[in-house]
DNA sequence: CTGAAAGCGCTTACAG
DNA sequence: CTGAAAGCGCTTACAG
């Protein structure tokens, strides 16, 4: 009675007392925590039983120390700018709450600070597993090294070049499909010219997107495509958008933005050259973030909070080693469905 | 030669091979990591330089397990929804990198599930301390323990009663002068009756600004308020403005909402009764998202990013012991500018 | 100023 | 199945 001071105020239980409180030994109550076999049912449940009475929690140092499991998931981003990165890092957290570990994120927007990073968490022996949001393509001039813990590729795909990299997981978006959907939609829309506004030009995304713009370009005869570099930011569309209009005597009918921040600065550069949208120029975006719907903007819906759980899946997946040597099961390709709305909402012409 | 295999992959070098690269021992290499006396200045210098070399860093698990500082700095929000949550956590992750630490963050919705995060977070020795942002209110009725790791409010001050808590840290934002602010700059507009919005209701800021609200009406005779609870997402908005110009007979000539996203969700209601803003009705928000610029939302800027480094900030003053006894040093205050827009641009009636 | 030694809480061969 | 023992990389009294 006396000795029972304030529960909660109390330095947590370690591996000693616990085996103690269950008249057993370290090793068994280690083993009990892993799961592992070796250890008498009886022991096992009453040692899981002292377990849970107290609340015991293995000491994220101590394990670590001993260079195996920590439990700690390194998360890299370069920015939060788009809301994107923060809805990847909350379907990661879920995911990783749930199989009781810890998510450590860190923010670097330069290349080489990235890759430094990087570097520290895959050989620095912290975390089980590190989670690339948006890397710059950049970082597949690196190595990975056969020791180096497994990596998971978030919005990007390495080259296939890039051959250290192939045992990388990576969750990617259907960006081919996407595309067509939506050149689909403009041309059915009467959209003739169109101009697609590039992201970051160190993107994956931005690239392939690129790339299947052009495509989709080519299998509609008669549509023009034309694209259109620098407006990676709200800011910068408004003034590579209003530059382009005021120097070009041909107009393209509609700009497709890489996302649906430059959507929105493209849509008030146009309202403030009082340029009709749609009926003149038609609009989209990418991403399907909160604001787009109450803009009334066409874009693609990306499904954030799921890449973030899929992402953490793979992670875990290629932890456990249940991957193999299946290339298919460390990698996972997200649709995205097209959001139709306003701004492309015009008559055929 | 040939015993330097590929630099990139080798496993990370600790305090013993540096003390003997150094030509010197473990105690005094820890001794200058953390910067302490009692290292001759010649010796201090070569060992800064093996370090600098061999890009050293000191394995968070050997220091963790002492029961020392680890580096780590446990930030725990609620949800990614607003912008607020992302933006502040960038703003803590810059100041921490800074110091060369970690952040380990982690969302918990519901309230048990908060304060047992908070709990192990506080008192399971993993972290130096932790953040928490926009806790739930009731985390107050806690009691903080003294041997607990420091924990730093953000956007959140705890009640004089809760005694236990008024030696954490605040940083909070001052939500009366905005409040007055933006109450008159509606009266100028010429609107009379107006409606708040509220957030959520388990939120510090959300009861604090119903507080400075009403406090705010009182001050302007022929004014009249009103608190509209339940319409803390841009969703509920719709519901509760919609519902609520149907059922009243006399309307509310301003709502002013408890953020951008629930001002949003407001002028899309309006927008699809057709009623006129800001004539018939003026609407105003609060955080002064992207997006509030484009919709040309008023509204009252919250300096997200400057919250998260003011944040860290404090708690680094408290780990290092310099706040001593000093309230003032474990609290800050921000101020918030009011952004004037179009959709309070009325003509004075 | 200097360094040998103990110990933090785990995991993992190892011997029984 | 069981448990004693070594060791992971640090920090911190402690003695010199």
């Amino acid at each position: 009675m006396a000795a029972n001071k304030d529960a909660a105020h109390q330095k947590p239980l370690n591996l000693v007392e616990i085996a103690k409180l269950a008249g057993s030994s370290k090793s068994a109550v280690s083993r009990v925590i892993q799961n592992q076999s070796g250890v008498a049912p009886e022991v096992r449940a009453r040692i899981q039983h002292i377990i849970r009475v107290h609340h015991y929690r293995p000491s994220l140092f101590g394990r670590g120390l001993k260079g195996s499991r920590t439990g700690l998931i390194g998360v890299l981003g370069r920015f939060m700018e788009s809301g994107f990165t923060a809805e990847v890092i909350r379907g990661i957290d879920d995911e990783v709450k749930k199989r009781g570990g810890h998510t450590l994120v860190s923010f670097a927007p330069g290349i080489e600070e990235y890759i430094a990073f990087w570097r520290s968490f895959v050989s620095g022996g912290q975390v089980d597993g590190v989670i690339l949001i948006a890397p710059p393509v950049d970082l597949f001039n690196q190595s990975v090294g056969p020791s180096d813990r497994p990596t998971i590729l978030c919005a990007a795909e390495p080259p296939k070049k890039a051959t250290s990299w192939q045992r990388a997981g990576a969750v990617t978006v259907d960006n081919r499909s996407a595309m067509d959907r939506l050149v689909h939609h403009l041309v059915i829309k009467g959209y003739k010219r169109l101009a697609h506004l590039a992201g970051q030009p160190d993107i994956f995304d931005t690239q392939e997107r690129v790339r299947c713009f052009e495509d989709a370009i080519r299998k509609h005869p008669g549509i023009t495509g034309h694209v259109l570099q620098g407006a990676w930011t709200s800011e910068l569309a408004r003034e590579v958008v209003h530059e382009h209009l005021e120097t070009h005597g041909t107009w393209p009918d509609a700009f497709l933005a890489f996302n649906d921040a430059i959507a929105l600065g493209t849509l008030q550069t146009l309202q403030a050259m009082k340029i009709a949208v749609p009926d003149r120029i038609g609009v989209t975006g990418w991403d399907d973030i909160p604001f787009s719907d109450y803009a009334g903007l066409t874009t693609i819906h990306l499904p954030m909070h799921e890449m973030g759980i899929k992402t953490a899946e793979i992670l875990y997946r290629l932890l456990e080693g249940k991957a193999g040597d299946l290339h298919a099961a460390r990698r996972a390709k997200l649709e995205m469905p097209l959001k139709a709305r306003r701004t492309t909402a015009r008559e055929h012409s």
